[in-house]
DNA sequence: CTGATCATGTAAGGGGTTACATGATTTT
DNA sequence: AAAATCATGTAACCCCTTACATGATCAG
């Protein structure tokens, strides 16, 4: 996963669908994980705290006194900086992107944001069509290196995924 | 990448083939990388020093004293425990192997190892399969849930290369 | 009333990244 | 002579994992 503190943003993006404990948080980890990521409480809980005194996250009243719940939620200032981040990739600037950074926020680009789904989706397309380019001549050079045919098994593997992944972003793109 | 100091097996499976120096395995990751791994100097130099220290790894004799260059090989101790790392997963015991211990080991079983190579195919090829019949699953709950289409997108990208990823290794199991 | 689940944390340690530091050799 | 490359490291920092610690609530 990449190296800037992915956790935030995944919880960021947690709450600006609905309020929620650090509990709640490690369940939909735990419910949703797999294809994605996963963390501890360990890591949870200390990074909602530092949150909310970055003030991205605020305290939701509690009705209930005697619960020791803490919900939290997204502030307005939270909001900016979840959206600035996700549309990052998209600026003019951008030339590429990698398989972690496209994940994680496709994983926040549904159907309210077509448009910039669509540029996301574009773009990643274009970063794998310059990796399979990349790997064609990889495997020209290892092809025939019997030494090396573990490496080349692992490209084809690569060539195979990044193909499927263009072959199904395409698709997605094209459809209204 | 796995959690348990890949860097060493990385660096002895290197060895296996010839003695280099620190210097030599940081361009062999630079120019090898992209589908695998890399690490900085600062990471290789210490381990090179922890791996002489466990005597997993000795210092050739130089002929020329002048220069300061450190080329190490790979010990019979090393080469021992290196073995017995690449060959872990096909231990009976085994019932699933993850996509990083997978590639890792990949790249190190070449065509000497035709045996324990479709071993390890046949070994990941179940481990997907059962990979796939979660996704699907996951899945069928997933669609009509438009809130959640980022992940149902991110859900059949996985499915798409796990599904290419058996094809692939079976062909190649096939093979003679 | 006992165990499972809810609920929130701290501490220690490993591994990886970036920055810093130094000097020799080779190429232009 | 300057620049690029060869060559080996140390230090600080961040992220992540595992283990530990504590207590409330709920179900059988």
């Amino acid at each position: 996963m990449a190296r800037s503190n992915t956790l935030q943003y995944i919880i960021l993006g947690l709450l600006t669908r609905q309020p929620m404990t650090g509990y709640d948080i490690k369940q939909t980890f735990d419910k949703e994980k797999a294809e994605f990521w996963s963390a501890p409480f360990s890591q949870i809980y200390p990074e909602l705290n530092r949150l909310l005194k970055e003030q991205l996250i605020s305290l939701v009243e509690n009705t209930d006194e005697s619960s020791r719940k803490k919900t939290y939620q997204i502030t307005a200032k939270g909001h900016d900086y979840f959206h600035d981040w996700l549309c990052l990739p998209l600026a003019p600037t951008t030339i590429e992107i990698n398989n972690d950074d496209f994940i994680l926020r496709l994983h926040f680009l549904g159907v309210p944001h077509k448009k910039e789904l669509n540029q996301l989706l574009e773009l990643r397309c274009r970063t794998l069509n310059v990796e399979i380019a990349q790997l064609e001549l990889e495997l020209a050079e290892v092809v025939n290196h019997p030494e090396q045919f573990g490496r080349e098994l692992i490209i084809e593997k690569e060539l195979a995924n990044k193909k499927a992944d263009v072959k199904l972003w395409k698709k997605e793109i094209k459809r209204k």
